[in-house]
DNA sequence: ATGGCCCGTAGAACGGGA
């Protein structure tokens, strides 16, 4: 495919990017996409590589802090006109802990999520997790996004049904499979947003996540918590949508791989 | 057997991830 044929995105749990910023470079150069979502940069923004994305021809928003999460998106130079920012945060909520960015690609809009974890369904943090999602939800609603050319990339840390999981009976009502965390899944698609991944792919069985314990990844236990969901205009023109499992592969791999989706190049310069 | 691995901050273990 000639870039002039498509748009392409892409979003990855880079799991630091210290450690993987020589497999993003690699990927860069190979797949050449012209919006990639990071999530879990663990660095501040002054140590955030703006000087040699650009050398590959990418411009770039970060929001991070020291050790924990970070999320960030890179753009192509030579395919956009303008990038502009539209959020570095939800604005509905006070949080320290950098998880969001909005912006707008000529008339584009890309957002970037790194949603909690929650660690355990009876914990603080998955209480946080919830309220964390109801607040993306209303956000969402609030810019009115699905009524425009609009992605939600990110690390959602939730398999949406029990197919996205290795072993259901295992994860049944566990933290990433839990019914409030599916829920809220559910409640992001009824905004007008589809799961790229599974409306192309239906009955595929494909995870985003593998442990890097027990050797998950060799015996392929992994989930499916990696998503792209599109506006109605845009899922019109999604030609692919493709889980990049060779880079769980790599030395020093992230836990997670990452997921693109292809699109037919909507009128961006009007 | 309830942890195994990886990362950042440490400058030894520990919190966090999922």
């Amino acid at each position: 495919m000639s870039p002039d044929d498509g748009l392409s995105l892409c979003t990855w749990n880079v799991n630091s990017l210290k450690v993987r910023f020589e497999q993003l470079k690699s990927l860069l150069v190979s797949q050449c996409w012209d919006v990639v979502c990071l999530q879990e940069t663990k660095m501040t923004d002054d140590r955030f590589p703006y000087e040699a994305l650009r050398e590959l021809g990418y411009q770039a928003f970060h929001c991070g802090q020291p050790t924990y999460n970070g999320v960030a998106v890179l753009a192509r130079l030579d395919r956009f006109e303008t990038m502009a920012l539209i959020h570095d945060h939800l604005p509905n909520r006070e949080d320290p802990q950098q998880r969001f960015l909005a912006v707008r690609l000529d008339t584009l809009a890309v957002a970037c999520a790194y949603v909690p974890n929650g660690q355990t369904v009876d914990s603080d943090k998955y209480r946080y997790k919830l309220q964390w999602l109801d607040n993306l939800i209303a956000y969402l609603k609030e810019q009115r996004f699905s009524e425009q050319d609009f992605a939600l990339l990110g690390d959602f840390n939730i398999a949406p049904q029990d197919c996205d999981v290795h072993d259901p009976a295992l994860w049944h009502e566990q933290v990433l499979c839990s019914s409030e965390e599916r829920r809220r899944f559910a409640k992001l698609l009824e905004l007008g947003f589809s799961d790229a991944y599974r409306v192309l792919k239906p009955a595929t069985v494909q995870y985003t996540w593998w442990d890097y314990r027990q050797l998950a990844f060799q015996k392929n236990r992994g989930l499916r918590i990696d998503h792209v969901l599109l506006s109605q205009s845009l899922m019109q023109k999604l030609n692919a949508c493709e889980i990049h499992r060779q880079a769980r592969k790599a030395e020093k791999a992230s836990d997670h791989a990452p997921v693109s989706v292809y699109i037919a190049r909507p009128k961006l310069h009007q």
